[in-house]
DNA sequence: TTGTAGACTTTAGTCGACA
DNA sequence: GTGTCGACTAAAGTCTACA
């Protein structure tokens, strides 16, 4: 699995217990809506600053936010 | 501090434990030295792609890169 | 060995709309 | 509430070159 697609379902398993929407999220981040649907679907390769938006408006470091067995292996090819 | 700041130096100290030049890195990680040079001073706004690159040419996991006290508090605003 | 600059191509990220 | 599409603007990332 490539890190686009892990990245997409930590944010959305921590936006799920939050229980937040997409549109909160987005607002609370100040991204576009449609742009964190696509982040979570693994389409989009978001950048450290908005990493850190999305999970400051997450209520978690990003040490917590990587600090997750789905960040155990890099997906890149040795 | 900002988040680009805080890659740049982290990518930059563990470069140096692995006795690494930034063209080492720049050829490992398949990415431009230049562009290596302007990520470690904090003047590029790096995707998660290419951090995991960076990750795995220093030989360190996604978790293992973010374990590190500069991602404690996030410079996101409240 | 590293920093920076300029010109370039590709993609991130916005916005409105509709299923 | 979410996925996606199309058109757009801003910025990522490449490459060559020189201090």
């Amino acid at each position: 699995m490539d890190v686009k697609s892990k990245i997409g379902i930590r944010i959305k398993e921590l936006r799920e217990q939050k229980n937040m929407s997409q549109k909160d999220l987005a607002y609370s981040a100040d991204l576009d809506r449609s742009y964190i649907a696509s982040v979570e679907n693994g389409q989009r390769n978001i950048s450290i600053v908005n990493i850190e938006k999305v999970s400051t408006a997450l209520g978690v470091t990003l040490k917590e936010f990587f600090n997750n067995g789905k960040f155990d292996n890099n997906s890149t090819g040795s």
